[in-house]
DNA sequence: TGCCGCGTTTGATATAGGTCAAAAACCATG
DNA sequence: CATGGTTTTTGACCTATATCAAACGCGGCA
């Protein structure tokens, strides 16, 4: 395999680039649209395995994930770990770290990845000039916040087979919205991981995996997913959750 | 018991307020004070399991809490809830609303209270003009999206007792930051509720206590609670997780 | 090509916490 | 201060998921 080449920072600017849409998707006239030129922002890329940042890493900026797929974890004193997100392209971490200038989880690269780095102290500084991208950089935030309200529910009262197939819409979802299928793609993540996340052990997210091909609900084989009955799985999750 | 009065809305500038150093602990240049004088807010009140705002409402405000106390709940199509907080004087909430422009969840206070309403827009507006103050916002969002991290690591990781002993510390550190007790405090929800947002049941939340009790950690009585050992308590959440 | 190691699957068994139930304590109300 | 409804406690039992363990398979590397 190719070694990875240290590319000189490449700069780019986010009114040209084609994530703009699903990352920073503000309805900006002529001379706004210039103003966003100076959000110039570093690309960065990373290897499996890499991490973006770390607990405690001092906060200068946000990232949005260009290619590839990132976990996102808090650690417990004890070592425990939690998985809080997995974060796909035209997603924006590291809101964390605002509250503390400093990062209160770890960023780890589930695959090749590369993200554009948005200093934050210019953002701030572009949305108080313009108001459509302070509105939008506030969604952002909020958003996150309603998401992992999703995902206390899902934690807090939902059983392995809801959890799970939450979990597998969620992914259909955003897959779809990026242009790829909604019903076959491939996990980034290892069992444990979902696990982790879910708050399940990887025996549980394995047979429970099972179970949905059993039913015809799925088809996996090893990190490969299709979604065969989409409906079904919705309405799993939904009203009818009855055990198989 | 007195009737409540339906005040004329009563017109609060937060300039003024004796809760900012809680609610917007912002560094202001006289000039800078000035205006944020013209942030004047509207002071609500509720009487026990009054809702500020449920899920579907419209989005125009957030609001600080002043006085009581709430809880904040999600609500699953299939009508099972999930309590993502309890919120005390100086915190503010109605974050989650910013990305739809409508609520994604419920506000319920759990004693009588009073919140001052912060027109959102007029709060991005100052916060145009006032840096720090947008700083202060980000934080504040940040702030809870680290703290829903944290009850994600609760929910994902951690057992029974490791969750009641981290949501007393919790409140304990939260009432000695407002100049209460940090040992001595009552409870303002149910067992349910606790449960609820812990991811219990009832019973074992009421266990876990008696638990608490019979190791001599804490004396419950009821929603009277006093915390005799909070180094055992501590221990307990953190390093060393031993069962009772 | 064959080997090694990690990830996954599956089974057998254990257990934390859930469920059901009943009694006791508490609180608001008339 | 008696009353009825709600909240809490406690007990007995049950179940979903964890734990422990073994076998399998796939992917990377020599």
């Amino acid at each position: 395999m190719q070694k990875a080449v240290t590319l000189p920072q490449l700069r780019v600017a986010c009114s040209s680039c084609n994530l703009r849409e699903l990352c920073l998707p503000v309805d900006l006239t002529g001379e706004e649209m210039q103003r966003l030129e100076t959000l110039t922002s570093v690309k960065r890329s990373f290897r499996r395995g890499d991490y973006l940042y770390r607990n405690g890493s001092a906060f200068d900026a946000l990232y949005a994930v260009r290619t590839g797929f990132f976990k996102t974890q808090v650690v417990h004193e004890d070592g425990r770990e939690q998985v809080t997100g997995f974060q796909m392209a035209g997603e924006i971490i590291g809101m964390d770290a605002i509250s503390n200038d400093a990062h209160t989880c770890d960023a780890v690269a589930l695959e090749d990845s590369e993200v554009c780095e948005l200093p934050f102290n210019r953002l701030e500084a572009l949305s108080r000039e313009l108001p459509t991208l302070q509105r939008h950089l506030h969604k952002i935030m909020s958003r996150e916040i309603v998401r992992e309200n999703g995902i206390l529910l899902l934690l807090g009262s939902m059983r392995a087979e809801e959890r799970l197939a939450a979990f597998l819409l969620n992914l259909s979802q955003r897959f779809a919205a990026r242009g790829y299928s909604p019903t076959v793609f491939h996990l980034r993540m290892t069992r444990r991981e979902i696990g982790n996340y879910l708050g399940l052990k990887l025996e549980t997210v394995s047979r429970t995996l099972s179970h949905f091909q059993e039913a015809g609900l799925i088809s996996v084989r090893n990190k490969a997913v299709e979604i065969l009955d989409l409906k079904a799985l919705q309405s799993f999750f939904g009203l009818t959750a009855k055990p198989l």
